[in-house]
DNA sequence: TTCAGCTATTATGTATCCCAAAATCATAAA
DNA sequence: TTTATGATTTTGGGATACATAATAGCTGAA
């Protein structure tokens, strides 16, 4: 592994397990005193983190923690399912070959028997998995690249992922029905692509990422649930 | 200037102007030689081009001239156009204070006063500015900081700017009727977001974005209009 | 006591050097 | 003639030394 991911992998964890306070200073020095790197790596993964959005840049040189509100979790959701629902208008109108469409159907199937079985041990991070997979497809089926790239970025931030909040779901008492609810969601978006439904389905693709901006709710509500919530150590009420 | 920005500059000059061939890898060594400037800031200049999306990285190591196709511009466009509408669209829900609409009222009024004279010398110049600043205001209306961070990494491509297309626009006999249509639509917008009309708003700024889909189509069929286009060096049509 | 200005220190920006890994080319063997 | 292997060269990643700009702290004067 190289230095500058190393260095990047550290540094990340310290930003998002809150050790580094959003609007910190960040100096070159003192992530090398910590970190054991030279100078160089440390440059470069502090370009990327704020590439990233976890970092921004300070006018007179260096960088700070950048700091979130609640407002801009709810906005960066909804970046990401205004771009998801334009990937899933591209795959609606361009038609995706059969290939990916068994493919994607393949991973509803799996989805299908994981959410059958009661909630056993590992579930929960088999859920993550094919959740991802499911998105991931859904972007790749939509053709473009300049899509597809736009949403990485916009998936970035660790409260946007479409997994972000799986965990503080599994807490709440309806956790089960939210989650046929999103499979029923995941079920009529591949329905409305197969059918070269290009409006459905781009309604259903955000819809489908407001599931998120509801477990945001209770997570900001249930003290306990904050810190199950990737990036929360970013968020002042203020900013 | 620093080094970095000085070779940032250069080396996105030398991209979009075509002489650096698209697929092309860039040693760090021919650039320092090329430049006169040390590997530290290539480097960092390298960083931040892949991250504009002119370069792309190398599994191994390194970089080359991002490539693109046809299509690939299409949906840069639709990438942007989307955003926009998103923009648009919270700027409706969430109501703009006075002040952002007076602001974006008296660019409108600008324009109009700009697109009523017959093309003078530097009309065009003065379109793209008053243009761009419409574009800045109304995603400003958004009120939404991570909406707008991503508008600017979709721009970044440089035929997916507001005004990629405007020079060859200039070209067109229908040039001012095109005009006179994506003012309407500015005045439309600005008027949907006043009256809290979210969704007319969202549409609107979604067609207004075709316009540079027209635009593009033109320009690929008039041989003499490619060069029009920033960024045009960069397309290869099997890309 | 407060503010201005200077100085000392520390930070980032830049250049250069070292090293390891990968690509390339040449040579030899099949 | 083709393929495999080894040497050479090139390239990129990393470390460090140097230059310059920013900042904090101190001193002196009002």
């Amino acid at each position: 592994m190289s230095q500058s991911l190393k260095t990047i992998l550290s540094l990340r964890e310290l930003i998002l397990s809150g050790e580094l306070k959003p609007g910190e200073r960040l100096s070159e020095l003192s992530i090398v005193d910590r970190l054991g790197v030279s100078r160089t790596p440390v440059r470069m993964a502090l370009v990327r983190l704020e590439e990233e959005g976890l970092l921004e840049a300070i006018p007179s040189g260096g960088y700070a923690v950048r700091h979130f509100s609640e407002a801009d979790i709810f906005d960066a959701i909804e970046t990401r399912g205004t771009l998801e629902g334009l990937a899933a208008r591209l795959a609606a109108e361009r038609g995706p070959s059969p290939g990916q469409i068994g493919e994607i159907k393949a991973c509803l199937r799996k989805l299908d028997i994981l959410i059958q079985d009661e909630h056993g041990a590992d579930t929960l991070t088999g859920y993550v998995e094919l959740n991802e997979q499911f998105h991931q497809l859904l972007i790749h089926m939509s053709g473009s690249r300049v899509v597809a790239r736009q949403i990485e970025r916009a998936v970035a931030l660790p409260f946007a992922s479409p997994s972000a909040f799986v965990e503080v779901q599994a807490m709440l008492p309806e956790s089960r029905a939210i989650l046929l609810v999103a499979q029923e969601q995941h079920r009529s978006v591949v329905e409305a692509i197969e059918r070269r439904e290009g409006a459905r389905a781009e309604a259903l693709m955000r819809e489908h990422s407001r599931v998120a901006h509801r477990n945001l709710v209770m997570a900001l509500d249930h003290q306990g649930a904050r810190e199950l919530v990737p990036g929360m150590a970013l968020i002042r009420q203020s900013a």
